[in-house]
DNA sequence: AATGTTCACAACCGCGGGGTC
DNA sequence: AGACCCCGCGGTTGTGAACAT
């Protein structure tokens, strides 16, 4: 994807500042010394990445590399159905407060969040015309494509509900499932899933009514593909109600 | 095939909040 | 108290790719 691309050769700019720090794309090398450096001493005091790891960016440059691009628990590739439509709902209901809306995405950033909506939906307010049509169009094709990457996805999902299941049961014996930090999260492949309970669909009248809020956890009905797994790190939704630590958000550096 | 338009996304900027001295 | 620093956020820009005409 544009990984490759962009690592491999500068577009035109690469620019030296006056203070010397380097701009523009960076370079798999720079990639690497960044990578060792969050290695050795995790995320954070970015101001002493380029003393520390001999580069030549600011730490405001190197942190949004880090937290946008490197970071290796964030998820490649198209944003799904289902995640498209939890931002659709997140966005309804805060606006363009992209890493609140990040949160309840795990491996998403809100700058891939903020960039889908500004692509996809910003313009759609507009009055329709036939350019826009023509958008749509284009748009839904490949919606097409992702519905079936999402059909592929749903099946790797179904062998992991199994274990959520388990862990589900186990939580309940322990009357446990009041600590959303605890809430589990399954493996598969390199991607790392939440399991929040899915929201019911008048959340939009109720704030969101995830059933999880008031501490009652249930496993949502295998009625569709579609909709079956929404359920990705909503406990975060302390903005909501107020009580939640947000402690286990993602990605986030202490 | 050439040209124009739109999409996708990495990266930058300015600003503000919080912590520390 | 306030100056300074660090960090994170939201808005914007720039560029190549993809698509349409």
């Amino acid at each position: 994807m544009y990984l490759g691309m962009m690592a491999g050769h500068h577009m035109g700019w690469g620019i030296i500042e006056e203070e010397g720090w380097r701009k523009g794309p960076w370079t798999a090398e720079e990639d690497g010394l960044l990578t060792e450096y969050v290695k050795l001493h995790g995320e954070g005091r970015w101001n002493s990445v380029a003393r520390l790891a001999g580069l030549k960016r600011n730490g405001k440059s190197c942190r949004l590399r880090w937290v946008n691009y490197l970071r290796p628990e964030l998820k490649r590739g198209q944003i799904t159905p289902h995640e498209e439509s939890i931002i659709l709902d997140l966005h309804a209901r805060w606006g363009n407060r992209w890493s609140t809306i990040a949160r309840s995405l795990p491996g998403r950033t809100d700058n891939e969040i903020k960039n889908y909506w500004r692509t996809h939906f910003k313009k759609k307010a507009k009055v329709p015309s036939d350019a826009s049509e023509k958008a749509k169009n284009r748009f839904l094709r490949r919606k097409q494509f992702h519905n079936q990457q999402h059909q592929q996805q749903q099946q790797h999902l179904q062998v992991n509900q199994e274990e959520v299941k388990r862990i589900l049961a186990l939580l309940d014996e322990n009357n446990d499932t009041k600590m959303p930090c605890f809430w589990p999260q399954v493996k598969q492949g390199m991607e790392t899933i939440s399991t929040y309970p899915h929201h019911t669909t008048d959340h939009q009248e109720q704030g969101f009514n995830y059933s999880m809020l008031n501490g009652n956890v249930s496993v949502p009905e295998a009625s569709n593909n579609e909709d079956n797994f929404l359920w990705d790190g909503l406990w975060n939704l302390n903005d909501v109600h107020g009580n939640f630590s947000s402690t286990c958000a993602t990605g986030k550096a202490s």
